[in-house]
DNA sequence: GTTATAGTTAAGTAAATGCTTAACCATCCC
DNA sequence: GGGATGGTTAAGCATTTACTTAACTATAAC
């Protein structure tokens, strides 16, 4: 269940600032290749091969049709990534609830001096 | 505004899946470096880079008392990354909501025969 | 048909990454 | 003191990454 070997590549892909600008351009919408290399200070292949690392990924999906390549995002591999945060900070909330739930106890426990019972309290 | 630095090495950091384990185990509460170590099958040097890069990213911090350190998650950090994710599904939203306008205009515009005029009007 | 446009392939390279082993330091425990 | 425990440093190494240039292909436009 745990470790999709997916976010790796994933990850991975979104830790370059070029590519993250590339999917940052494309989640306004469509482009081409030489769309996505117009902001970047690189030789084509170099972009090239950018795309290449985000078609790996799954961020990105294209399509040629004549000379000139379509680049769309797959919006279901960002939400996926997504989703590994979203679990993350379940994970800690939920630990953090159960600490303040503790630290209301033991002031319960404290402050006043009667009945100082609680659920499975230690006596 | 765009392109933060700091969302290289967090994406950088969260690419390996032992970081990404050591991550999670963190989001469930604090542990030692040999916690963190024990389910993976490396050396104690090997977890000790790791560290090194989860801390270099800012999604971990780690102190030691005695002879143990004891690592924490840094939740600002992982909801900076979050973020990022935020904001490109909102600009893919926004998009998708127009294309879903003009759609639906489109279809108003065929449906009835009265005046099939475009995209100048709008008085 | 020629030329410009858009993309592609291949090969080379410097730097970064993810390990390893060996040796070492600093507590804690008896 | 003398181990055992928990962590740290240093050096080395194979692989991967992020480019580059040069050469090439396929379409579109004139």
């Amino acid at each position: 269940m745990l470790n999709h070997p997916q976010l790796d590549v994933v990850f991975q892909a979104l830790s370059d600032p070029s590519r993250r600008m590339m999917v940052e351009r494309l989640s306004r919408g469509p482009a081409s290749v030489s769309d996505l290399a117009q902001p970047l200070e690189m030789s084509l292949p170099a972009v090239m091969q950018h795309l290449q690392v985000l078609e790996t990924s799954g961020l990105v999906r294209s399509e040629k049709t004549g000379r000139v390549r379509m680049c769309r995002i797959e919006p279901k591999a960002l939400a996926t990534a997504e989703g590994w945060f979203a679990k993350r900070r379940a994970s800690w909330e939920r630990r953090f609830d159960r600490l303040e739930a503790f630290l209301a106890d033991e002031e319960k426990q404290e402050a006043p001096r009667t009945q100082p019972r609680k659920s499975g309290r230690r006596s």
